[in-house]
DNA sequence: TCCGGGATTTGATCCAAATCAAAACCCGTG
DNA sequence: CACGGGTTTTGATTTGGATCAAATCCCGGA
């Protein structure tokens, strides 16, 4: 992406600035802005809001104002069925856009917990809107954000729909070592934030079956795990475990 | 929904005439239009393409280029795996918007085939973006239909990682109702138009799961089921099912 | 109309993950 | 620093759906 005219290199520095305050590089910072909208961004992407570990960031069915740009932290999101059931749609940390839900009702149609102490970016829908209005840049990249979200949701669905135990927890292990690596973090060593359960519940299984699994990953050494502090040792052998009807040990 | 200023009652029968050419009254009507929207609605709009059963509307990994909607006919898409495993992401009928997955990437990432002779609108996707930049409530729109997408995905994972055989078999079933109903087609009597393996791929289930279970609501007479076409005969039981930990038959 | 191949049904058996159960562990808190 | 509740591990058993297998059905094409 080459930069865009009239914007000056003090300018990228602002914007740069603007953005990493909020983590937004995903949302803005592929945008070319100008002058004009570099300010705008900035004040769209001001109001920070903190939340504790374990506070609802919205619940399912409350009214859509703003989408909320993860600054720092950790958050999960959960369909609910009115049975009770429920499950974990998604783990959100840093840089992540939440909230697309609730566009096409003004309703938010899961709940959003933070799994550990976070601070997000509030951002107002109608000025999002409005401002992707005037910056037509910002309006693709909206759309793209949008549409990742949709692939990602497909992908689960075919670990839901297609794999096995194992195979489920090796992606999941190496969809958040990319993330983590993605955002600048090792891609081989991380604390998992979520519970056993909560993985479980993402990726359709129990939580014995999670602990099982980890254990059997331990045992033929491709991870270590101590608790939710988790190294990658194989990250190749980890990944040949994706697409084998059955486990060739 | 008030109608918009500057609307004449006949520009209101020109922009159904040119929606429902399209089936696009998802797309386009409840955006308020002007006179001259209308025309590049009209425009946008026109591109027909006609495409025999069993084809390919687009494949995955082909290059982006239109957005589709389908004015006939019945499509599923497919996301793939490497390793030759697929999965049906959704069934897709009249009025839909598919493609939406192509936005983030600018390359499909699902194979869309066709399972009944069907047509579609092709809409050039940098068109639609010019258009909905000059026609805000347009714009709006186009994000519902995106959450919507979002929100339809949530819903197949919480099908695929919560429910029991019957249950979603049931969900799937009520869902298609619904659809039909939405479209003016009885919601009680309808043709299956995709197979017993394909429904079984989006639910997560093998194609003799399927079978057995449409057997068994048959016998419970919740159902008739004669090869393809399906007489739903009591819905009420069919929705008390999901939810229920086993069933109490 | 008859033929052939895919689609569907149905049955028997198997197995991966769920469930039930209990012990161990870990961490935050008083 | 000991207590207590939630989390995790591990084992034994059960089970829902997969798999294997075979008969039947249905529809499109010659």
């Amino acid at each position: 992406m080459p930069s865009q005219p009239g914007l000056s290199p003090i300018d990228v520095q602002r914007l740069k600035t603007a953005c990493s305050t909020c983590s937004l590089r995903e949302l803005c910072l592929p945008a070319g802005l100008d002058q004009r909208g570099l300010e705008q961004v900035d004040r769209l992407v001001n109001r920070r809001r903190p939340i504790r570990r374990g506070d609802y960031l919205y619940r399912s069915g409350a009214g859509l104002d703003s989408l909320y740009a993860i600054r720092t932290g950790f958050m999960k999101s959960c369909v609910l069925h009115e049975d009770g059931r429920e499950q974990v749609a998604g783990f959100h940390m840093m840089g992540d856009l939440m909230g697309l839900d609730a566009i096409s009702s003004s309703r938010h149609m899961c709940d959003a917990v933070a799994l550990e102490d976070s601070e997000v970016c509030e951002i107002p829908l109608a000025a999002l809107e409005q401002l992707s209005h005037d910056i037509p840049s910002l309006q693709q990249h909206f759309h793209r954000i949008m549409s990742r979200e949709i692939v990602r949701d497909y992908g689960v669905m075919l670990l839901l729909g297609t794999m096995r135990a194992e195979e489920r927890l090796a992606a999941f292990l190496l969809n958040l070592s990319q993330r983590f690596a993605a955002r600048g973090y090792s891609s081989t060593e991380f604390h998992l934030r979520m519970t056993r359960e909560e993985i479980g519940s993402y990726l359709g299984l129990k939580l014995e079956t999670i602990s099982r699994a980890l254990s059997r990953f331990h045992e033929e050494n491709l991870i270590e795990v101590r608790n939710k502090h988790v190294k990658i040792i194989d990250m190749e052998a980890l990944r040949g475990l994706i697409g084998q009807p059955s486990g060739a040990s």
